[in-house]
DNA sequence: TGTTATTTTGGAACCGGTTCCATATTGGTG
DNA sequence: CACCAATATGGAACCGGTTCCAAAATAACA
């Protein structure tokens, strides 16, 4: 059966086996794929005829190598499931397709990971360029960021000792400030805050941030801060349903409760209905992200641009791989209070 | 500044500093690093101290052009930032670590770019294995398919002209099934039905079989199926909404429906909310896929596997690529009706 | 038409690994 | 201690591109 044979034998061709068919050199067949200006249309077309007969098409390897680029783009990402990463993963996405890089997303989800991540990835044999996402390099990680060859942007992530860096931020700060704002505003005076832990292993800084502006809001209002209106846990929304629980049971509970993320604010609504408090009779929420199911379900919340800070951050490293005079750049992308039903006055 | 020079001249180290460094010849040095048996521990050591004095690491890409494979696995996955997508790209991701293989996902949102891939990733020169997600293959495509020499395999997708792919899919015409025969079981006789069209450009085949199911069920009910009772459009929560606005306005209007997503699902129940029609009191409502939200909402549905899905992909591709026997397998991954609280008996 | 400038072209060398084969070394045995 | 098998080792060739340099072909000009 020789169709058969030929089929399984048939080894992709090789620039040299165009060059043969065509009956030039490899370098005018290397010249035409690139399409090189400094070739005579004559041969051009040869050599285009001829690689259209042999169904060729360069290996990105050799190419690679020969480059000595990985023509490669390296994404860490943490969670990379839960909404808000999906949403900044789909703006990097964005802008793969015709960039002539292909995208590599590292999911992290143990410090183990990220440590192994981090050393392993920043070398130029290894990606082009590098993107971070929510996880702030700790002191431990400055030196080899800042000695690192491979360009590297970080979103959702801030280091001060690292001003070199571009990166692209929501204002943390300034949301959880105009989240707790818009509580005072209301007249709430007993104000709960959710978030994850204040020091945890992957260094989220905006879940600080967002905590640092309820602070200041607090601050700002003359309004005392009392510990017990603050609870800590797991990222989630069911570890947010039991923190939200025990600190609604309490006494002199509070009549509102920002949560620094949508996920966490549903584990409050739930809590709410647990203890059959009515929302936002009884207990205001506000939370952060504005994920697509906050609309659905009228949840108060500060919309950051998620989309935004992927497909800017991605714009920032092509214009760097692409060789463009870096100034660097922190862009500070605003947030919004987008107000729907969790809100209201509390009871008199 | 000779130490900021060496800084920035400093190129990586190769196999043959290593190798020059320890005394030994470049062979050698591979054979420690992939760490062949056959070297005498007092060379290994030698060369490993080089690799470490050196901060050696092998370039990736010249293994791959030496080896003549890509150690990449292509994921050609629709719209993934869908809820569904995503679950499927956890399991996929779970496999990868480890695995020596790097993941890239290519996203599809239009016609076109699925064609491009379709013909540009089943090379061996650009991927070892092809995982396709949700998109059953057209005819158009099972002559490339059945000739690739890529080993591929299918999740959420079927294609009974090329059995000899191995593929992982759900029971969706059991799940469509199951879903109406839950609101027959409970009394309700007008029962509508909201899905993707039909035909689409994607061929995603999990919309029409839970169709299909849903047609099934009726007949076996002696229920007649009623075309007006059948809403399709663009798949998402507000196309849902329009199109359940429009039957449940319509005389006569269904006391149950069926959406074949949760994410339709949801628009559904914004249609009842609008018209002010308690679920399930006046309208029962069944989602398919059980999304992390659906239990938040309290929403009946049909659990698919969905993070299994991608892991069992991955499994069979990685089995494959590893060369074990592989009799094409197509593994059925049962659906599982669970019913919370959008579901009642129609009002007497 | 001869001479020089310019455009095309061929092909060797290179990128950094792996592998195979020939050679060197070691170990075991009588 | 000699001899052979088994184990270790060195290094050339290779993977499939790109690039650079020298040579060939063409164009430009006197």
């Amino acid at each position: 059966m020789p169709s058969d044979r030929n089929l399984v034998l048939q080894k992709s061709a090789t620039i040299r086996d165009v060059a043969r068919l065509a009956g030039v050199g490899v370098g005018t067949a290397s010249r035409v794929i690139n399409n090189s200006p400094q070739v005579s249309s004559g041969t051009r077309a040869s050599v285009l005829a001829a690689m259209a007969q042999l169904d060729f098409t360069p290996s990105p390897v050799a190419r690679r190598l020969a480059l000595g680029k990985t023509l490669a783009i390296a994404a860490i990402v943490p969670f990379f499931t839960r909404p808000s990463p999906v949403e900044r993963l789909r703006g990097i996405e964005s802008l793969v397709v015709g960039s002539g890089y292909d995208l590599n997303v590292y999911n992290v989800e143990t410090p183990e990971r990220r440590d192994f991540l981090l050393q392993d990835l920043l070398r130029p044999e290894r990606a082009d360029g590098i993107l971070i996402l929510s996880m702030s390099p700790r002191d431990a990680d400055v030196d080899r960021l800042a000695s690192s060859t491979v360009p590297i942007v970080l979103i959702d992530a801030n280091c001060p000792a690292l001003p070199m860096l571009n990166r692209v931020v929501g204002d943390d700060r300034a949301g959880g400030f105009a989240a707790t704002q818009h509580l005072i505003d209301l007249g709430h005076r007993r104000i709960g805050i959710i978030t994850d832990p204040l020091e945890d292993a992957f260094n989220f800084t905006s879940n600080r941030d967002r905590y640092a502006g309820y602070l200041a809001a607090l601050a700002e209002a003359g309004l005392p801060f009392t510990a017990k209106y603050h609870a800590y846990g797991q990222h989630g929304r069911a570890e947010a349903r039991r923190l939200a629980a025990a600190m609604l049971a309490a006494f002199e509970r509070p009549t509102a409760i920002f949560a620094v993320s949508d996920t966490q604010a549903l584990g409050v609504l739930e809590a709410a209905r647990d203890l059959q408090l009515a929302v936002p009779g009884d207990l205001s929420v506000v939370g952060f992200d504005d994920i697509e199911i906050a609309e659905y379900l009228g949840l108060t919340t500060i919309r950051q641009q998620l989309f935004e800070s992927g497909r800017r951050g991605m714009e920032l490293l092509l214009g760097r791989l692409k060789g463009l005079p870096h100034d660097p750049v922190c862009e500070v992308l605003p947030s919004e209070v987008i107000v729907r039903g969790t809100t209201a006055p509390p009871r008199a």
